[in-house]
DNA sequence: ATGTAAATATGATCCAGATCAACAGTTGTC
DNA sequence: GACAACTGTTGATCTGGATCATATTTACAT
């Protein structure tokens, strides 16, 4: 029986409703019906390779993009070579939002490693959006749920230490990656040292010293990519001693609010 | 006539199609028709004196705000005291896009001189732009403006020198209150050293150090709050020796793009 | 297998910018 | 108009993290 390769192709091409990721997608619940319309006009391509880009800076923009499985990176290229990492995109979020102003896209998106994602061809979204007034709802929630995300991660970048940089973005990662049904505690980075660096603003040699020193001080087991929390208290400590206020910037999306 | 009197009186009513921020506001011609709707449920306050709040951190999201003269501050407190300012806001630009989310502000905001701003209840413009899609269209845009604006911001925390950043937070301000309308070489500062040195993650010390330098570079003249840039070209010539990609990310919205 | 490039780890040194400190100018207040 | 409370300038010192340098491990291509 081809059962086996039948389920394994239809896992890629799930409908929104049975998603195990529409509780992030559509965190409110829109009626199945409109559910449907949404899903007549998602794309699911085929998955992507490491280093597969999405799309690059310039680039004309027509759709966003919710990662179902992998790890997106999107960056900036400096004319002089160097890059600067601006996101990391886990299952369940949006990347290509930056694009809509102006109609190109101002930075690039790759994937780190096999990755899926949906393409929502976005002229076809607007058109939905107007006249399924939860779905436009859920689009502004989307928005600003990742304005909130970049004032949190401005904040980190302005005052933090390197210690509290690195302690905030495992626990974001930690929180993400439970909140989409994965271990909070135990997972692998897919991304390298350098572009954790980039992204808080440290140089690779700080955060792979920070790694060691966490591994010291038994708050952390790491083994190159793959990382195991021992004790999340300490790394919450280590936010809220300068940086209460991190708390909640950094998981607004934590506190899941009976909607509006 | 009395025509002068009347004038002066209704500058802080006018009406958004006579407004003079429109095109900032508005970007993108809507019907008059649709204007009108719009300034229907548009809130015009009396002025905000310094140091008057809109909102404060965890406070109820109702309505978004738009800054039709003076200056805005966005920011967190700590715990400890110190505050992180977030943003500044100024005419043209809006405030409060953070509380959609969640339905509570995660971030206070207030005037730093004396402000006026237009409120715009939220739920009543969801009302609007699910039936009118071009509005609609502007929302998307505007939130989209704001994503890309923080993306830049992060961008230069992540790895800009000290004088990198503070060049290009004078060329911000120069290209916006440009686009209000005022020279973009000679004005006055709302906000503190420590306030900017806040926003730019760096101590007041040292922002008050730049502006003596660039004052001995003949960049800048520089008289407590009032600054005159004599040499534009060489303050972007500081930001594109490392960081082209600034430029762009800085300014998506200086572009002025035809429409969708 | 084997060579080559990329990713990590770790030590040694250096420096941009923070911090500490003292002072001067400005603003507001009673 | 005098006192207090900010705000800004400037100097001296200190330090967290960048940078430079090297070795080791891993990943990939042939």
């Amino acid at each position: 029986m081809p059962q086996t390769k039948v389920v394994s192709l239809e896992k890629l091409k799930t409908a929104c409703k049975n998603c195990g990721l529409a509780k992030l997608c559509l965190p409110l619940g829109l009626e199945n019906n409109d559910i449907e319309r949404l899903d007549a006009i998602v794309q699911r391509n085929r998955p992507l390779h490491r280093g597969n880009h999405i799309f690059q800076t310039g680039s004309r923009f027509g759709s966003i993009y919710v990662v179902k499985s992998g790890t997106i990176k999107s960056y900036t290229q400096c004319p002089n070579g160097t890059e600067q990492v601006v996101g990391f995109h886990l299952p369940g979020e949006v990347v290509g939002l930056d694009g809509i102003e102006t109609g190109k896209h101002i930075c690039s998106a790759k994937a780190l490693e096999t990755t899926a994602v949906c393409e929502v061809p976005f002229s076809r979204l607007e058109e939905l959006t107007a006249t399924v007034p939860g779905l436009q709802h859920q689009m502004f929630r989307l928005m600003s749920k990742e304005i909130s995300k970049e004032t949190g991660l401005m904040v980190l970048l302005g005052k933090s230490t390197a210690e509290e940089r690195l302690a905030a973005f495992l626990l974001s990662l930690s929180v993400r990656f439970h909140s989409y049904g994965f271990s909070s505690t135990e997972f692998n980075l897919s991304m390298s040292r350098r572009e954790i660096g980039s992204y808080l603003g440290l140089a690779l040699e700080t955060v792979s010293r920070l790694f060691t020193h966490f591994q010291e001080e038994r708050i952390l087991e790491v083994d190159r990519k793959h990382i195991k929390i021992l004790e999340v208290d300490r790394l919450f400590q280590l936010l809220s001693d300068q940086n209460g206020c991190l708390e909640r910037l950094q998981h607004p999306h934590n506190t899941e609010t009976p909607g509006q």
